[in-house]
DNA sequence: CGGGATATTGAAGATTTTCAAATCAAGTGG
DNA sequence: CCACTTGATTTGAAAATCTTCAATATCCCG
C-alpha cells in the first residue's frame, strides 16, 4: 500500500509514476501533531495546505452560543484548505482529533505541482469536490435520518473512506472520537449519540470495542442506514479512462 | 443595478469593464423555465453551467427512502454545475421551484472566458466555493439550532444574498416557497415548518405575506438567529484590493 | 493507586413528527 | 357567476425522537 495521500488522488484521477513520484516527494517530512490541536484557525489566511497521513481530524465551526459543529472527518490521504487559495480566509477550522501525521505543504509547492501535472491538479480538485460532496451528504442525513441510522451511514462512510488508503480491512476501523466528538459531527447531544451507538450494538450491526469498530455484516448495516456510496465518487478514474 | 451574475460575480474579485463585458455575452439569450423543472439530473454527465438570473432553483438530493432534501437555495447571480468540470457526474439535481430565467452556458464558453480573464476564473471558483461554505452552515443549523431558529437564520441569509443581486431592499425581499419546500430545506417537516415561521410571525419578528418575507428589525431577527454573516464571504473583493 | 476524563444509565421535559381533519386560494369548466 | 377541483395552509392531538440534568461506573494516564 503506497502512502494515504497517494492512495487516496489515485482514485480522483489516472496518475502516472512520475504523479505519484511528485506526491511522494510532498510527503517528506510530516509532522506529529497530538490529538485536540488546532491546524487551521477560522478566520486565518493560510499559506499551508494540510494533508493528513495518518489519524483523524475534523473541520469545526463554532456556534454564536459557543457549541462546536464538526462538519467533517478529515481521513489519511484528505487535504484541506485548498479552497483558501481562493476564499482567502478560513471559514472554518481544522482540529485533530487524535493524533495525527500531517503535511504542511506551502502554497507555493501545491502550486508548482499542479502546473507540472494536470493530472494531479485534477485530483486534488476531485479530492475536495468530494469533500464537500461528503458534506452534502452529511446535511441530507441530518435534516432526515435517525440518530441511530445515522450513526450507521457514518460508519459505513468511514469504512468505504478508509478502505480506499488501506485503513481499515473488510470488517474493522479503529475510530478514536469519544462520544462528545461522535455527538458534535452527527449533531446529537453526548447521550443520544452513545445511545445511538448502543442501538446498533444492540442489533447486532456494530460491534465497538477499545476504539475499533467492527461490522460484522456490511450489507445489513448500509441497509439499515440507506447508505449508497455515490456521493463518495470513488470510481472517478474509472470513468475517466472510459469516457 | 447589472444583470445578477455581474452583480453577484462582482463581490468575488475586482472585475473590470473588460470583465463585465464578458459575463454579459454569456448572459444573452436565457431560458424561461417554468417551476418544479429539472435542470440538470442526478447522476447526469452535465455538458453545461446553468446560471439563474430571476426566480429561485435548489439543489437536491433524494434519499433510500424516496423523500427529497433541499441542500441548497439557487438564487439570482448563483452558478451551478462548475464542480461538474471535474467530478463527471452530477452528486444531485438542480430544479427550479418558482419560475426562473436561466442561462445555459457551455462548458466550453465556460473555458474561455476563464482562460480570457483570471479574475472571472477566480470570481467563478469563489462562487461555488462560497456556496458551499453556504452549505456548511447549513450543516451547523441542522445539528445546533431550533427550526425557529433555522427559519429566522435561513431569512437573514436570504436578505443578505438576496440584497447584493438587488432584489431585496432594506426590509423585505420574494420569497416563492411552499411549506413543504421550506421544510425540506430545513429539513423540518410541512407541518413544523408551518408552525416556526408561526413563531417568528408571533414574536414580531417576521411578517410573511402574500409570498414575501419582511423583516421590520433585522438586527433582532439576526439576534434570534445566531446570525453571523461572515459565512457568505461577502467581502472578498474589498480583502483583494487590501491584501 | 489516585484523579480526571469518558462512558453509561435513568428519568423528566422539550422538540419534532405523524396523522387526520378543516380551511383557504386559485383556476376551470359549465 | 358559480360549482368544482386541486393544491396549499392551518390547526389539534397523540406519539416518536431527542435533550437535559443528575448520578454512577469505568477507563486510562501519570
Amino acid at each position: 500500500m503506497d502512502n494515504a495521500l497517494v492512495a487516496r488522488l489515485s482514485h480522483g484521477a489516472a496518475l502516472d509514476e512520475a504523479d505519484r513520484t511528485r506526491l511522494r516527494a510532498l510527503s517528506s517530512d510530516p509532522a506529529l501533531v497530538p490529538g485536540r490541536t488546532e491546524l487551521a484557525r477560522q478566520g486565518d489566511r493560510p499559506q499551508h495546505v494540510h494533508v493528513v497521513l495518518d489519524g483523524v481530524a475534523c473541520r469545526t465551526r463554532l456556534t454564536s452560543e459557543g457549541r462546536r459543529a464538526i462538519l467533517g472527518l478529515v481521513l489519511p490521504g484528505d487535504v484541506c484548505g485548498l479552497h483558501a487559495f481562493v476564499l482567502r480566509r478560513m471559514d472554518h477550522a481544522i482540529s485533530t482529533l487524535s493524533a495525527c501525521r500531517v503535511l504542511r505543504v506551502p502554497a507555493a509547492a501545491i502550486g508548482e505541482v499542479m502546473a507540472a501535472s494536470p493530472r494531479v491538479a485534477r485530483a486534488l480538485w476531485w479530492s475536495t469536490l468530494v469533500d464537500e460532496s461528503v458534506s452534502r451528504e452529511w446535511l441530507v442525513g441530518a435534516g432526515q435520518r435517525r440518530a441511530d441510522q445515522r450513526m450507521a451511514h457514518l460508519f459505513c462512510e468511514l469504512h468505504a473512506r478508509l478502505r480506499v488508503v488501506g485503513r481499515a480491512d473488510g470488517t474493522s476501523f479503529a475510530l478514536p472520537l469519544t462520544q462528545e466528538e461522535l455527538g458534535e459531527a452527527l449533531g446529537l447531544s453526548t447521550v443520544h449519540a452513545h445511545r445511538a451507538r448502543q442501538a446498533l450494538r444492540g442489533a447486532g450491526l456494530v460491534v465497538a470495542r477499545g476504539g475499533t469498530i467492527t461490522i460484522p455484516n456490511l450489507a445489513a448495516l448500509q441497509g439499515f442506514a440507506g447508505f449508497e456510496p455515490d456521493y463518495l465518487h470513488l470510481d472517478e478514474r474509472r470513468l475517466e479512462e472510459v469516457g
